[in-house]
DNA sequence: AAGTGGGACAACCGCCAGCGA
DNA sequence: CTCGCTGGCGGTTGTCCCACT
């Protein structure tokens, strides 16, 4: 490629920002939008690389990201995603609103991991080192490793949709340099409304999961419609999904990102107990009709308290709202809910 | 006071996918 | 199809700070 790697440049300065530099690139970048990032240093007045600059504007300038310590729900959420997704922390970033890839990851490398580590759950199985399940339980785990399966899939087409529909909902205003990395295409000025750009997250699916469950003529979506969409990846890419939903007929008066949030609802509730993907087809046990997004955060925010509200097994129990207060209900989640991505050939 | 070790977090590196020419 | 460029991603390293000796 013939690109010489960021830093080795003649004067390229590297480690840690000056309030000095910040300023320029925040300066830069409010006023023009950042553009191409190869060629922002230059015009900013930085002795640093394009690359450099990125990270530095999504990972502390851009004025969208919390800083500040993890409440429990968030790490709960990561914990939870992590399990479900493994280190796919930009996916994670999604559902986590106002926090980047990057710390959500060293958090989890410097807190969370250890803190599963001390009690006795291996950080990358989320199964407890010395425990062994019996035969109810074995089914079980199979059943929400399959769930698993699918929620993690979901999980990753959401974050893409997150990341289509902030560049769709951007496109007719180009840029607000100031509003997100999504406004990557920026070079203008012109100036923004503030728009609605909280990542789309594991609750609107459940609101849109509740709209369409009640819609009329739901069911005609099913399992062998479904099954002909074929692989994972046209399942999840939004562009196959939206087709699939025109070539249906169902309603245009939607925003696109709402209208391929409410298939993929879709693809995940069938009036039987089953439906087939390639050459698979998954038992679905009540808890998916509700969809994992609420055993991750319902209505109220709140995780984990629904997991038990559905014919899930052997789970038995109430979790409350409070993580400390409720453990062993947490210890269960972990215990089944062993989905590390490695374990699914699918992926 | 100086040295040391560890934690926390920022920043870098290398790889990869997507895109346009 | 290939090539080159760009940006995104995940893993790793560097730096700072603080507690402890």
């Amino acid at each position: 490629m013939g690109r010489s790697p960021c830093g080795q440049n003649v004067g390229l300065k590297k480690g840690p920002w000056t309030p000095e530099e910040d300023h320029k690139l925040w300066a830069y970048i409010q006023q023009y939008g950042h553009g191409s990032w190869r060629a922002l240093p230059a015009k900013a007045g930085l002795q640093r690389c394009g690359k450099s600059c990125r990270l530095r504007w999504t990972n502390y300038l851009r004025p969208d990201i919390k800083r500040g310590k993890f409440s429990l729900q968030e790490e709960q959420t990561i914990i939870q995603l992590h399990a479900l997704l493994g280190n796919r922390w930009s996916v994670i970033a999604t559902h986590l609103p106002k926090r980047t890839d990057n710390e959500i990851k060293n958090h989890w490398n410097t807190h969370l991991k250890k803190r599963l580590i001390k009690m006795g759950i291996d950080p990358m199985t989320h199964k407890p080192k010395s425990h062994a399940l019996g035969p109810d339980q074995l089914k079980d785990a199979a059943n929400l490793s399959h769930m698993a399966q699918w929620e993690g899939a979901r999980l990753e087409a959401e974050a893409r949709l997150v990341r289509e529909s902030k560049l769709q909902v951007l496109k007719p205003f180009q840029t607000q340099p100031s509003s997100s990395a999504s406004a990557h295409e920026a070079t203008t000025t012109a100036p923004l409304p503030d728009l609605p750009l909280q990542p789309l997250c594991l609750d609107v699916l459940t609101a849109w999961q509740g709209s369409w469950l009640e819609a009329p003529g739901y069911n005609e979506f099913s399992a062998g419609n479904f099954a002909t969409i074929g692989s994972l990846d046209s399942l999840t890419a939004p562009s196959n999904i939206s087709r699939k939903g025109e070539a249906m007929g169902l309603a245009n008066n939607f925003p696109d990102e709402i209208e391929i949030l409410q298939l993929q609802g879709l693809a995940y509730s069938t009036d039987g107990d089953s439906f087939a993907m390639g050459n698979e087809t998954l038992l679905i046990p009540n808890i998916m009709e509700a969809g994992l997004g609420d055993v991750l955060l319902d209505d109220s925010n709140q995780l984990y308290t629904s997991i038990t509200n559905g014919n899930s097994g052997s789970i038995a129990g109430s979790c409350g709202d409070n993580f400390e207060a409720n453990k062993n209900c947490w210890y269960n989640i972990l215990n089944l809910v062993n989905c590390s991505p490695s374990d699914f050939p699918v992926f």
